[in-house]
DNA sequence: TGCAAATAGTTAGCAAGCTACATATGAGAT
DNA sequence: ATCTCATATGTAGCTTGCTAACTATTTGCA
């Protein structure tokens, strides 16, 4: 036990370090689109509504892989901005279809290039090959993680 | 520009694929820990201090790379839990010296054991080598955002 | 037809993270 | 000795994210 394969240092700090950079992504983004009263939360929203369109609630939550209730505040904010629009459906009066108004078209174009300056900017000097590896690495990690999420083992006590 | 090789669908889905699992690691941890009252920030700060021994407030903020007001926030929780507790240091009376309660050992001695298991189980059928590779790729992402924090480019529109 | 269960969205309440600003104390220079 | 600047912690206020519990529809089946 004292050289457990399982446990190199490593290990040990993996999780720490992919919350952390998680984090300091997080806040670099916000501090970016600040001036433009965007968040990174806010941007994926908007950046999702303009490349599929118009988009359900529900679906947004899905495809952003946030709850409902998160969601909801998200686009209670981007309404009162003025940067989004609920309409009705019909067919089905529960359901609301989000999409960009015509004011933030703009808005959204613009921070759309943004994100792409800076996504190659912080990946510049990154192998594509490592990134592939990365990326692996870490949808197998969200694959254990909503593995355990479903049946958590001896964590009951 | 049709292909540019800084712009596959790798680079433009990376970020958003970190912090991501970012978050559902957090939330994965914060509901196995959440029955003992703590949180995957309460858990990393209980785990310094058993670690490294009591430290001042600073130097928390420094370690666990998180902001003053949030650390004092996190240590007014654990306060009123019981779990931590401010030590006046002497010689410098701006200055507390933050140490794990006597109470609180067994907590923490716990909490130690089921990280290390979590650890295991969610890292499990990945690659030391990926492991190391993805860990530099995300070290070299926090080296790139570090750095357009202090100097941000073209953003400042 | 009519009632039960599923689905769409919302509300309430909590913790974590940030920025901006405030307070108290220490240290260094004149 | 004092005055200024730096350091250590704290307060206020905002957004994101979660879970739990609610309301309004719709759907499916008896």
């Amino acid at each position: 036990m004292a050289t457990d394969p399982a446990e190199s240092a490593l290990r040990a700090a993996f999780l720490t370090d992919l919350s952390v950079s998680g984090r300091k992504l997080r806040t670099l983004f916000d501090a970016i689109v600040r001036k433009r009263g965007l968040t990174l939360a806010r941007a994926r929203l908007l950046l999702h509504l303009r490349q599929h369109g118009a988009t359900r609630q529900g679906e947004l939550a899905l495809v952003l892989e946030l709850e409902h209730p998160t969601v909801v505040r998200l686009l209670d904010g981007l309404e009162k901005q003025g940067l989004i629009a609920r309409h009705a459906v019909d067919g089905d009066r529960r359901a609301k279809l989000v999409a960009i108004t015509e004011a933030a078209a703009p808005t959204v174009a613009e921070l759309e290039q943004l994100i792409a300056e800076l996504r190659v900017e912080l990946l510049a000097d990154i192998a594509e090959d490592d990134l592939a590896t990365a990326s692996r690495v870490l949808a197998r990690l969200v694959q254990s993680i909503e593995a355990m999420g479903a049946a958590p083992r001896s964590h009951e006590r």
